[in-house]
DNA sequence: CGGCAT
DNA sequence: CGTAT
DNA sequence: GCCG
């Protein structure tokens, strides 16, 4: 099947199904709403739609002036939230959808905002509906070409599917195309990428805005030594407990990664009176300049505590404070702390509690080496906290997890893991996002958001395919950071939308472990979680310090108002910054990290 | 001087 | 407190 | 440590 085509446009069309636009969506209502859709036949199809929702779009109809048709074959135009084509058929015949333009609410909301019947190609309900709703259009027909062109650079996004339909070996570059065997689930578009990358806009990411979801932040920046040397300094003050002076640390490096212009005597007092640079750090700036190097860095690079505390913050689930805990009973050297939980006489209270619950914490190994035990089993064997457990499972992943993955193994991961999920549930969709979806050439980890079209395969999928996945021996250990409170009637939040794992994967073949984390979203949370995973750290923060100042609430499983926590769903990516206002920022350009 | 993401 | 972005 |  074909697909192909579809501007930003489809991205900037104002919500739907449930809530809708933002609150600084400023849709101007422009000329005569009521000619709209004069002398047009539209039916809704209720199905999937709030009663209040369609309430409005009845609304709409009658202010479009159009006419409301009863069933499906006296109507132009249908309109449907439904995304995939068994579900459809349940409420219109194929025959008669094919010969119509079925298109997704928020065609008639936009074409009733623009005064005028829009173009139906960005807003077709289903993929294979596409073209016969681009004939049928009552804008005229549009050219919905069924050019199949690969020249996607950028390769995150695709239906979960194993890609072997390659199929005989011919040509396409070795990037994952979106495949789709024919006959599988039916994808609704509004979980695919934009076939085209939206238009960025330079003009509108100035570099002296206050916030880095503002700015435009590439991977390196021209002044990345800099940055580098910044990031010193902050990542002593976190490991010190000082998180304030921390996140300083943090925004003016987000502002010197994206200023453009290498900073030199011709342009350091611009560089000084960037947003986030001030007093203290216009001396550091200076001090560099002049002398080359930052005293208080030096100090602190050479300091036998930083170097400490920064390589025992690096085993997995040591954080500063356990750092600092350590080395002030006497621990210096990493070959000391191995010995230190070796000997199981580690006091209890070294250990913080940590949000690792008893029963959903560990999965251990298969057989082999000593994890093979139950946890419990080991904690009353050696008398370890399970916190404590965690770590000296954690060292021994310690030289394994230090190694950089690269963008092939990623993707060779996603593959993999896809073709896994299929083999439970068929139809899911999914993004690699993190530092590869910034173009990192190098990974930390691989994250993975995943969504399905019908939102109630969702629940429980991902602690389900985390255990086929360890019984295949492919995750060897598991966090799992959902479980405990499933429905909390209290919670004036909906957020158990969204459930992941942080585990630890061997690929087939392989013996490196890699940290793997799979997120699995319902489909109206999708776009969020992508964005609230894509990062960068900084950008994220700043993102939520945007939506707040605007009176609302985002975090990757969701957006609400702050005043009635009314929920909004977002239907792409581009329409998440369109909400806050933003200018579109490109995943690579999301760097505001060191 | 309070706030700083969730 | 730890993890994630 | 910087901003409103």
């Amino acid at each position: 099947m074909s697909t192909k085509r579809s501007t930003d446009r489809r991205a900037s069309s104002s919500s739907t199904a449930s809530p809708s636009p933002g609150p600084v969506s400023k849709r101007q209502r422009v000329s005569a709403p009521h000619n709209a859709l004069r002398g047009r036949k539209v039916h809704i199809i209720n199905a999937k739609i709030e009663n209040a929702v369609v309430g409005e779009l009845l609304e709409l109809v009658e202010r479009s002036g159009a006419a409301h048709a009863r069933s499906p074959e006296d109507a132009d135009v249908i309109i449907t939230a439904i995304g995939m084509r068994k579900r459809l058929e349940r409420h219109v015949d194929w025959k008669v959808a094919t010969s119509k333009a079925v298109v997704h609410p928020a065609w008639l909301e936009d074409s009733v905002a623009q005064g005028k019947a829009l173009p139906c190609e960005d807003y077709a309900a289903l993929r294979d509906l596409k073209e016969t709703t681009c004939a049928n259009c009552p804008s005229g027909p549009c050219t919905c070409g069924s050019t199949d062109s690969d020249s996607d650079t950028s390769p995150p996004v695709t239906p979960s599917k194993p890609r072997k339909p390659r199929s005989s070996g011919h040509r396409e570059p070795d990037v994952p195309t979106i495949v789709r065997t024919s006959t599988r689930t039916e994808i609704p578009m509004y979980l695919m990428p934009p076939e085209l990358p939206y238009e960025v806009k330079m003009d509108k990411l100035p570099f002296n805005t206050r916030f880095s979801c503002q700015r435009a932040a590439p991977l390196e920046c021209v002044n990345q030594e800099l940055s580098d040397t910044l990031e010193i300094i902050r990542r002593s003050r976190l490991l010190e407990g000082e998180e304030r002076s921390a996140l300083s640390y943090g925004r003016a490096i987000a502002v010197i990664k994206s200023f453009p212009k290498k900073i030199t005597d011709g342009t350091r007092d611009e560089a000084k009176n960037l947003p986030n640079i001030g007093v203290k750090l216009s001396k550091m700036i200076d001090l560099y300049l002049d002398t080359g190097k930052i005293p208080e860095i030096e100090k602190i690079r050479h300091s036998e505590r930083f170097q400490a505390l920064s390589s025992f913050a690096e085993i997995y689930g040591i954080g500063p404070s356990t750092a600092r805990h350590l080395y002030a009973v006497g621990v210096r050297t990493m070959t000391e702390l191995e010995a230190y939980y070796e000997a199981d006489t580690a006091p209890e209270s070294l250990m913080h509690l940590q949000g690792v619950s008893q029963d959903d914490a560990v999965e251990p190994e298969p057989e082999q080496d000593d994890l093979a035990i139950e946890s419990q089993t080991l904690v009353e064997h050696t008398g370890s906290s399970p916190q404590e457990m965690w770590i000296k499972i954690a060292l021994s992943w310690r030289h394994d997890l230090a190694k950089k993955i690269s963008r092939d193994e990623v993707e060779s991961i996603h593959a993999i893991i896809c073709a896994e999920l299929d083999k439970m549930q068929s139809g899911c969709v999914s993004t690699i996002v993190g530092g590869y979806r910034r173009g990192k050439s190098e990974c930390g980890d691989v994250d993975i958001v995943f969504t399905h079209p019908d939102g109630a395969r969702v629940p429980g999928l991902c602690r389900r395919f985390v255990r086929q996945l360890h019984d295949k021996g492919l995750v060897t250990h598991v966090i799992h950071s959902m479980g405990f409170h499933s429905h909390d009637p209290l919670r004036t939040h909906h957020w158990d939308s969204l459930e992941k794992a942080l585990t630890v994967f061997i690929p087939p073949g392989k013996t490196t472990r890699r940290r793997v984390d799979l997120i699995f979203a319902a489909p109206e949370v999708y776009w969020t979680a992508v964005v609230g995973w894509t990062g960068s750290m900084m950008f994220e923060r700043d993102l939520r310090s945007v939506a707040k100042l605007q009176g609302m609430k985002f975090d990757s499983s969701g957006i609400s108002r702050r005043r009635d926590s009314k929920l909004f769903y977002p239907r792409s990516e581009k329409e998440i910054f369109d909400m806050f206002g933003l200018a579109w920022v490109p995943p690579e350009l999301r760097n505001a990290d060191a």
